[in-house]
DNA sequence: TTGGGG
């Protein structure tokens, strides 16, 4: 087995390594005939820099994936390489072999995963518990970087980092699946189109078709959820990702704008590390949701300073209720229920004022609201209808 | 063969 320290002075050698694995690249398709994942290994030899090893395997399934963090991989018979300055290994399907263990200290030498042709030895297992000891005192690389924002901070075209928790994995149109994750901050509010004709074109989500309640109702009420999208490239995302539940720390994630909403997708260049409950990132995610609520509550972000909506909303007949958010309403388990919300007014239908009523003289208007947490539709129908309208108008125009 | 990144 050689320590990683010693891979440099090996190019072309076909070696045995173990380490602990950092970080991993989300499996995709290469521009040949596997799928790739590219691991980062350290050692007790040598943390920096880690060590890359580019795996290529042509079944997704087959490809490690990382159930921990700190779990180790035994890898035999990669061959080392140099790119530029940089030294790597490269796991061939043909004559390479690995294995996974659970870092956690134990005598269990069974690995979660291997590849087909991997074989431990009994010369293996003392390495093994190495690596299980050493990781009890060396501090892996917590979620900061200079890459790292927050929900809040994001921008259009931009590459970042997020320390996020990953809330579930959907297929949401043939061969595109979709990452929700939320660190419980607001994506900032777009502006969008106020041109009446062409108001009816806003979508609620994303996403073409509803998704499923088993996905929604794990979604937190405070906060958004981002939608990351992973195109075709990656497989079919869902079967192979296995990180969901888990606080990440996502790499080279990339922003844009669809529709008046905020879409991340994966790169070639996204890559996860996965975090402790305890990192101090994610200590600081959870402090910061939770002095947020305590100050102001389920109200968004982008509100804290525009007292008019306040003022505005105090017209309502509920002024003791406290502020929901519409993912409250959406993951409401109740059939009927009054809620208090600030939201934007981003759109009406019909958007002429001739049309509001109907031939028999009913009104029935459609207004698309949202807030930081979703968007939806609200209908505002009968006498009423026309003066719920012209409140909407005034938050929308400012007119308050 | 493929990949490699701030």
């Amino acid at each position: 087995m050689m320590p990683l320290r010693d891979v440099k002075d090996h190019p072309k050698r076909k070696v045995n390594l173990i380490g602990i694995v950092v970080e991993f690249s989300i499996p995709r398709m290469s521009e040949g005939t596997d799928y790739c994942t590219i691991l980062k290994v350290v050692d007790r030899s040598q943390q920096s820099p880690e060590l890359s090893v580019n795996v290529f395997i042509d079944d997704v399934h087959q490809l490690p994936h990382i159930r921990s963090r700190r779990d180790i991989i035994l890898l035999s018979c990669v061959r080392i390489e140099r790119h530029k300055q940089d030294v790597y290994a490269v796991f061939n399907k043909s004559f390479s072999s690995f294995a996974l263990f659970d870092g956690k200290c134990s005598s269990v030498f069974s690995p979660y995963q291997t590849s087909p042709a991997f074989c431990l030895l009994d010369s293996d297992k003392p390495f093994i518990t190495s690596l299980r000891n050493w990781c009890l005192t060396f501090q892996l690389d917590p979620g900061i970087s200079p890459y790292v924002v927050s929900l809040n901070d994001i921008k259009e075209r931009e590459y970042v980092d997020l320390v996020c928790k990953v809330l579930g994995v959907c297929e949401v149109s043939s061969n595109e699946w979709v990452l929700f994750i939320w660190d419980g901050t607001d994506v900032p509010p777009l502006s969008f189109n106020t041109k009446l004709e062409e108001q009816n074109s806003t979508r609620l989500q994303i996403e073409s078709v509803p998704l499923p309640t088993s996905i929604i109702s794990n979604f937190p009420c405070v906060g958004t959820v981002l939608r990351v999208i992973a195109d075709q490239a990656f497989g079919k995302l869902g079967y192979h990702f296995h990180s969901i539940g888990q606080w990440v720390r996502i790499r080279n994630i990339l922003f844009e704008v669809d529709s008046g909403l905020w879409k991340g997708f994966l790169t070639c260049a996204s890559k996860v590390r996965l975090l402790s409950e305890n990192d101090n990132s994610v200590a600081e995610c959870k402090r910061n949701l939770t002095e947020r609520l305590s100050r102001s509550g389920r109200v968004p972000m982008s509100s804290y300073h525009v007292s008019n909506f306040i003022t505005v909303l105090t017209l309502t007949d509920y002024e003791s209720t406290k502020f929901a958010t519409l993912m409250d309403l959406l993951t409401f388990s109740k059939d009927k229920g009054r809620f208090r919300c600030i939201v934007r007014v981003v759109a009406i239908c019909p958007s002429q004022v001739k049309d509001f009523w109907s031939p028999a003289g009913l009104s029935r208007i459609r207004v698309t609201l949202e807030d930081p947490t979703a968007r939806i539709h609200a209908l505002l129908c009968g006498e009423d209808a026309v003066m719920q309208l012209y409140i909407l108008l005034m938050l929308k125009f400012g007119l308050a």
